[in-house]
DNA sequence: AAAGTACGGGG
DNA sequence: GTGTACGTACTTT
């Protein structure tokens, strides 16, 4: 038995067992293999049971079968079950699938995607400081991990990285379909032109072979380039050796899909993954957008899911899998899908406990001497400090009622949703604690990165609470948590106004407060004497000089929630619901409105901000002149919007869909849900071709429309502008001066 | 005026 | 292998 210490790397089912790739101090790569039987239970009566093992024994596999205890996880009671498991890991997804089809029996733990639920079973994690004992064929003794999760402090081991890329600067490639492959490697840039695909997949091999990186960060690599290369590799009949592992010819692909969330239509490209080596794509990655690979390394070490499926999964599924490991670790039947309907309710009850998070309508206008104060993680918090799971809602045990609606929370037994929380929870605010000490801005990046990474599994993991098809979802538990906030929030209020502060806004989580002449001090006073009030950790979030409330650009006497701009006495600014706030719009618009607001955030009071107007409608007229002449580049001008829909179902032709259309007619394949960016050439149409074109498109010969442009800068303007007398109409009116 | 379509929230 | 809101703004008919 020879030992070996180094980080684990990967992990991914063989014939032979589990490979197990393990990084050594000096970045050394090797393969392991861990014999590993995986297993599903079963419940059922006994001549369900039978026919099951009968269907079973019929497939020539290796199958073991024994009873034991398990937890219900709805009624916490034991319950006798079947544990159906077999050593070979390439079959058990299909004896989970016939499983699955028989009548009569009840299957539980049988679709957590195997390397999650062995790295729960061995206690590992993927990037763990491991040490392991292996024999002279690479077989595992024993593994251990000698760090732990739950550590902020933690190495990565040497990584050595190839950057690909599709020259076009930003465009995206299955849009244009054209451009040559760039490869990064040690801060030098290669060429490879695609005239002779044979010669390229050779120079391309080369390349891999001696740097032999261990990750592999493209734009549009999972949707492009690694589809693109393999064709190309296979028209030249010459093999492509992307993967580390030898035993593995192909690249592993996961379909493309369009799926509806959060109200919107969302497109995931096809996953490429590799095998003994990490392709991450940062087009297609929301965490390393989000949170850079420092993010993604904190998710993947916590949630327990190897590196190149974390990188492409959602926050939520994360965290699901983090409780997953809380139920295998605890004994607890992980349920295949949820049957359990929503319980019975009036529909007075559906009406109270849908509400959500409570608003206040703000007070419209310019504000001086403002404090916002707002409760830390609120539901996450209030799911964990009120055991709020779908478990422990409506027990028949307790009657520990939840405000306003008609819904109790166990207080016996802990919820997996609270116990897989709590850690998360004091991680983060440890992350955060970490950044206020930081000796380095690099240092307190690194932290910002991890806490942020954390931060988005907080907040999908409310949403999933009240999911009435998710694994640990249960509509009453969401209902509850939004019950307990609209209270806290209230009790917040209550406590602002019995010390005579006045209340200029509040949002479910957040309140806007104001006393004339009240000191930081005195807002930090009432804050504290919030959270003291509602038991839940309450921030200032700070005291604003001064905070413009915006109305509604429909009708200019309404208010609308969270569409604000103000400056905080430390100089930030901070801005909602405004045009620089929206991806929709081009950035040549959203700098300009950022310049304006720079402008105005120099004023300490509402009697400085008047002088500052001249200087943001100086900054406006040379943004205007800069347009009129032509001068603006067409990527500042790229507006991207989202397809929610098949390009050519649209029933009303919006540039959208026109700019789709075209795409679409030139062959190229649009999805739902994905991104089109597009330069309006002709938003009238006076001259009859087409009124925008698609920027994969286009080329530097192009023009755009200066009118509209124009009109959607002095849009932008007139919403910052307006408090102070110069809306959109009157700037329309002088906007002739500055030509 | 009505209907269709897109976006933000979180820090 | 996700997690099907809801209000505002703008465009199209």
């Amino acid at each position: 038995m020879t030992e070996t210490t180094g980080w684990l790397f990967d992990v991914y089912p063989s014939s032979e067992g589990m490979v197990v790739w393990l990084l050594d101090d000096e970045g050394k790569p090797t393969a392991f293999v861990d014999r590993y039987e995986p297993y599903f239970y079963a419940s059922g009566s006994r001549e369900g049971l039978r026919l099951l093992r009968q269907r079973l024994s019929r497939i020539k596999v290796p199958i073991r079968t024994e009873r034991v205890e398990r937890t219900e996880f709805w009624s916490g009671r034991p319950l006798e079950v079947l544990k159906v498991s077999t050593p070979n890991l390439l079959a058990y997804g299909h004896l989970a699938r016939v499983a699955g089809r028989l009548e009569g029996i009840e299957l539980f733990n049988c679709d957590i995607p195997l390397p999650q639920v062995y790295l729960f079973e061995r206690n590992l994690f993927p990037l763990a400081r491991c040490r392991l004992d292996c024999d002279t064929e690479g077989r595992i003794g024993a593994m251990e991990a000698l760090d732990s999760p739950w550590s902020t402090n933690y190495a990565i081991p040497p990584l050595r990285v190839m950057g690909l890329r599709i020259e076009g600067g930003g465009v995206n490639p299955n849009h244009s379909r054209r451009g040559r492959l760039e490869v990064e490697l040690d801060g030098a840039t290669y060429t490879l032109e695609p005239d002779d695909p044979a010669e390229l997949i050779h120079t391309f091999n080369s390349l891999l072979e001696s740097h032999d990186p261990d990750l592999i960060i493209t734009e549009w690599g999972d949707s492009f380039i690694i589809p693109r290369l393999m064709s190309l590799s296979g028209a030249a009949g010459v093999p492509l050796l992307l993967n580390r592992d030898p035993r593995k010819q192909k690249v592993a692909s996961r379909r493309a899909r369009s799926y509806f969330t959060y109200g919107k239509t969302v497109y995931q490209a096809g996953a490429r993954t590799l095998f003994g080596r990490w392709h991450v794509d940062r087009c297609n990655s929301f965490i390393l957008g989000e949170a850079g690979l420092e993010g993604l390394f904190e998710l993947a070490r916590i949630a327990k899911i190897p590196v190149q499926r974390t990188a492409r999964t959602s926050t939520g599924t994360c965290i699901s899998n983090m409780q997953m490991e809380l139920a295998v670790r605890d004994g607890i039947l992980i349920p295949w899908r949820k049957r359990r309907a929503e319980e019975f309710k009036t529909g007075l009850e559906l009406l109270t406990a849908d509400k959500g998070g409570l608003t206040y309508q703000p007070v419209l206008g310019v504000h001086e001497n403002v404090a916002e104060i707002d409760f830390s993680s609120m539901y996450p918090t209030i799911m964990a400090t009120y055991n709020v799971s779908p478990e422990t809602v409506g027990c028949a045990c307790c009657r520990n009622a939840v405000p306003e609606i008609n819904a109790s929370t166990c207080q016996r037994r802990e919820g997996l949703v609270p116990k897989t929380l709590r850690p998360i929870l004091e991680k983060r605010a440890r992350y955060k604690s970490l950044m206020q000490e930081a000796g380095s801005k690099k240092e307190r990046g690194v932290y910002d990165r991890r806490q942020c990474a954390i931060k988005w599994m907080l907040v999908t993991c409310f949403g999933y609470l009240g999911y009435k098809n998710a694994r640990f979802g249960k509509i009453e538990a969401h209902e509850s948590v939004t019950a307990y906030g609209r209270e806290k929030l209230l009790q917040a209020k209550e406590v602002a106004e019995a010390r005579g502060f006045a209340l200029l806004h509040a949002l479910t989580d957040s309140l806007w407060v104001k006393k004339e002449g009240a000191t930081e001090t005195e807002y930090e006073a009432l804050r504290e004497e919030m959270a003291r009030a509602t038991g839940l950790p309450i921030g200032l979030e700070g005291v604003y000089l001064w905070i413009a409330f915006l109305p509604s650009k429909v009708s200019p006497k309404i208010p609308v929630p969270n569409r604000f701009v103000g400056v905080f006495t430390d100089g930030r600014v901070k801005i909602r619901g405004i045009e620089m706030r929206r991806s929709d719009m081009p950035p040549f618009v959203k700098k300009a409105q950022a310049e304006i607001v720079r402008v105005l955030s120099e004023a300490g009071s509402v009697e400085e901000i008047k002088a500052k107007v001249d200087d943001a409608l100086e900054v406006l007229s040379g943004h205007l002149v800069e347009l009129r002449e032509g001068r603006v580049p067409l990527n500042e001008l790229v507006i991207r919007k989202r397809l929610s829909k098949d390009p050519l179902s649209y029933k009303k032709k919006s540039i959208l869909a026109e700019v789709a259309g075209e795409l679409v007619s030139r062959g190229v394949a649009l999805r739902p849900g994905e991104k089109v960016d597009y330069v309006i050439t002709d938003f009238e149409g006076r001259s009859g071709g087409p009124r925008a074109r698609a920027y994969a498109t286009m080329d530097g010969s192009c023009g755009y429309d200066v009118g509209k442009y124009t009109g959607l800068l002095l849009e932008a303007a007139g919403t910052m502008l307006a408090p102070f007398g110069y809306d959109y109409q009157r700037l329309v009116e002088i906007a002739p001066l500055s030509a």
